[in-house]
DNA sequence: GTCAAGCATATTGTCATACACTAATACAAT
DNA sequence: ATTGTATTAGTGTATGACAATATGCTTGAC
């Protein structure tokens, strides 16, 4: 029982959820799921009483999402934001990087608690997986890549792939994106995670790359987009690549 | 004349410069400067009678600083955001790595606009460097990334390394930094332009990471401690780094 | 003198209201 | 059809108010 205690009473994380903080979240939710969808106009006095909350509230929740690049500025007020297709590339190039980092730094730092929260999370990401729930899948996978950056120690990355996730997700819910490839994508993972069980950097690295590299090819794949893939920017050999088809600058 | 006139009115950028953007420069400049240092209480009554706003305003400022990580809560409010030593180190190998990404990019996709702006750039930066003032050489490094961003067509880095470099003048600030290191920097910057004019991708991402790396050394050697450099988490061996220290997890 | 309990105070979180200013729209005039 | 004018919708900003809450001070007990 006294082990049982130490456990609950855990530093409980301050949740005073102070109302715009739900509101953030009520908003970002609906733009992610695609209840707002790009380009739709965000006008104060409406929002208010969807939710039922003050103008002063609901303005503060918006300069968050400002600030998130959720919503932009347009003359008149607020729209949700678009995403264009070099932005769409863009996100899959910087997660690729930066998740790439992450499992590297895991790898080298990581301890044996970090490895068992890491075991932990891929085996609940595999039965989100086999759940078929979308919804469950994205959360546990998004936990996944928390525990990542914990081991890491890591919470500037953490940050950023938050932010961009939110973005991807909002991607995927305006249709644009569908990717139904659980079994690689677990299997992908899971090489991630041997390796840096096996604390072996460079692997690690390669195998984060390899799997974003295989999620953005299905996303480009299921909209015709040709999204430059982050292999070919960074498999480029040696060699100037201007003799390949451009002159020098 | 006619061609004058179709220079002269390009659409003009609507500098609403509403008053909470105001703010945010403002408070984001103190602490920037360290007029403002990590763990001062911002509290809204005295900075809406230093900056003469109402609460209103200020409020709706403080959320992006909040959403910016440059605030954090603490139960009675906010204070400046400290970095801790792993933040410093980390947010170094995120700059190496997208700004790697980016130089690679621009390399690839870069046009002779952009090439032409960056020359400008690094002039400009030049000039910055020997006229020994602190404040003009970061404004034009900022600009410099803009460029390279801008001819990576990658709006997603330059966002978030424009966040990250608010919080690496913080610390440099605080004194915790100080690289009075000009010539080299600018060495390894016109090492990187020339990686890009060749269109060498290969060469432009090792560029840009070696003048991260070498700028996180000259921090850390600047206050004792031992942040990680990039270079020994990505230039490790293929084999296994678990033989070296520890054993696998 | 030290410690605890309770009270006063400072500060944030939220709301309602008000008003100036700007942009879009509709409408009138030539 | 183009230009000019009025109406309207919506944001930007300010003020005042009040509840909830953490902080610190005062008082009282020992």
């Amino acid at each position: 029982m006294n082990d049982v205690v130490s456990i609950a009473l855990v530093p409980l994380t301050q949740e005073s959820a102070p109302l715009r903080r739900k509101i953030v979240i009520a908003l970002r939710h609906a733009i992610e799921v695609g209840e707002l969808k790009p380009g739709d106009r965000l006008v104060e006095k409406d929002l208010c009483q969807r939710l039922n909350v003050s103008r002063t509230s609901l303005r503060e929740a918006l300069r968050e999402l400002q600030a998130e690049k959720l919503v932009t500025t347009v003359p008149r007020g607020l729209i949700v934001a678009e995403i264009s297709e070099d932005d769409a590339a863009n996100i899959y190039q910087v997660r690729a990087a930066l998740e790439g980092l992450v499992a590297a730094q895991f790898a080298e730092k990581g301890n044996e608690i970090d490895a068992l929260a890491l075991e932990t999370a891929i085996n609940r990401l595999e039965q989100a997986y086999r759940s078929n729930d979308f919804g469950k899948v994205l959360s546990e996978k998004k936990k996944f890549y928390d525990v990542i950056c914990a081991g890491a120690r890591n919470a500037i990355v953490r940050d950023i792939l938050d932010h961009l996730s939110t973005r991807i997700n909002q991607l995927r819910s305006t249709s644009r994106l569908n990717s139904k490839r659980g079994d690689e994508s677990l299997a992908e993972l899971r090489e991630l995670a041997r390796a840096i069980f096996a604390r072996n950097p460079k692997a690690a690295r390669a195998a984060a790359i390899k799997h974003i590299d295989a999620a953005a090819k299905a996303a480009s794949r299921n909209r015709g987009a040709k999204a430059t893939s982050s292999s070919e920017a960074k498999g480029s050999s040696a060699r100037p690549a201007a003799s390949r088809k451009r002159r020098a600058l």
